[in-house]
DNA sequence: TTGACACTTAGCCAAACAACTAAGTATAAA
DNA sequence: TTTATACTTAGTTGTTTGGCTAAGTGTCAA
C-alpha cells in the first residue's frame, strides 16, 4: 500500500496541496514561481518538490538554470477529478490562481 | 481547502489507511475488531478512529457497550474508486482481509 | 574564468504526531 | 450495587516533519 500511502502523505501538507492545485491549472511551473507562490525559501520549496517527485505525482525537467515541474502522466485520474471538484470553489486556491497570473507573467 | 486536506491527513497514516481499506470491504466494524487487526492498544485505535471521524470519512454508532464504525455516505466517490483499484492487489491489504475473516467470525 | 544565478543538500530547531500507560466514563451482567 | 467490559481522555515519550540558514553543485553571462 506504499503507492497510495505515499501519495496521501505527499498531499497531506497545505503547501504541497497548493502546488498540486496550481499544477492542475498551469501545465508547467518553474521553481521560482512556486517559491513566490508559497512565500517560502528556495530550500523549503525544493524539499517539498523533491517529496512530490518521490511520491510519483510530479516530474521535473531541467532547462538550463531552471527546473520546471508538472504533474506526471500517470497522476491518478480519480484523485485528479476529486481534487478538481473540491478545490474549484476554495477561496485559498482561487487566491493562488489570481496570484499566479502575475507570478507567471514574467517569463524567463 | 480544509476538507480535502483533512481527508489526505486522515489517510496519510498506514494504520488509518488499513482501517479505511477494511471498511471498504466490511460495511461495519467494531472497535475491538480494529484493535485486533492493527495490533495496537485500545487507546491508540480510539485516537485513530476519532481522527477519521473528524475528517468526515468515517462515522460511528454506539450500540450498548460497543462502538461500530463505517464509512460515511458522502465518502468521496473518486477517492473510494482510486483506493479500491490501488489496494485490491496490495499484499498487506490482502493479508488484512484474510485476518478479518477470523477476527469478525466471533460476533457480539 | 570569474561571478551571478537557480536550485539542492545538510544541519538545526520547534511543532506535530503516533505509540504507550494510567485514569475516567458509560453500559451491562452478576 | 458492585464488578467487569468497552471504549475515551489525559499525560508522557520518541520520532517525523516543516521551516530556516548555510554550504554545495551546476549553468550561463560577462
Amino acid at each position: 500500500m506504499n503507492k497510495p500511502l505515499n501519495a496521501m502523505k505527499a498531499l497531506s501538507d497545505r503547501n504541497r496541496l497548493r502546488v498540486v492545485a496550481a499544477l492542475m491549472n498551469h501545465e508547467e511551473l518553474c521553481a521560482c514561481h512556486i517559491i513566490e507562490l508559497l512565500g517560502v525559501t528556495g530550500a523549503t520549496a525544493s524539499r517539498h518538490m523533491g517529496l512530490l517527485i518521490r511520491s510519483g505525482l510530479v516530474q521535473s525537467r531541467k532547462a538550463g538554470r531552471w527546473v520546471h515541474y508538472r504533474l506526471t502522466a500517470d497522476f491518478p485520474a480519480p484523485l485528479f477529478q476529486w481534487l478538481e471538484t473540491e478545490l474549484q470553489t476554495d477561496s485559498g486556491i482561487k487566491a493562488d490562481r489570481k496570484a499566479l497570473v502575475k507570478i507567471t507573467a514574467c517569463k524567463h
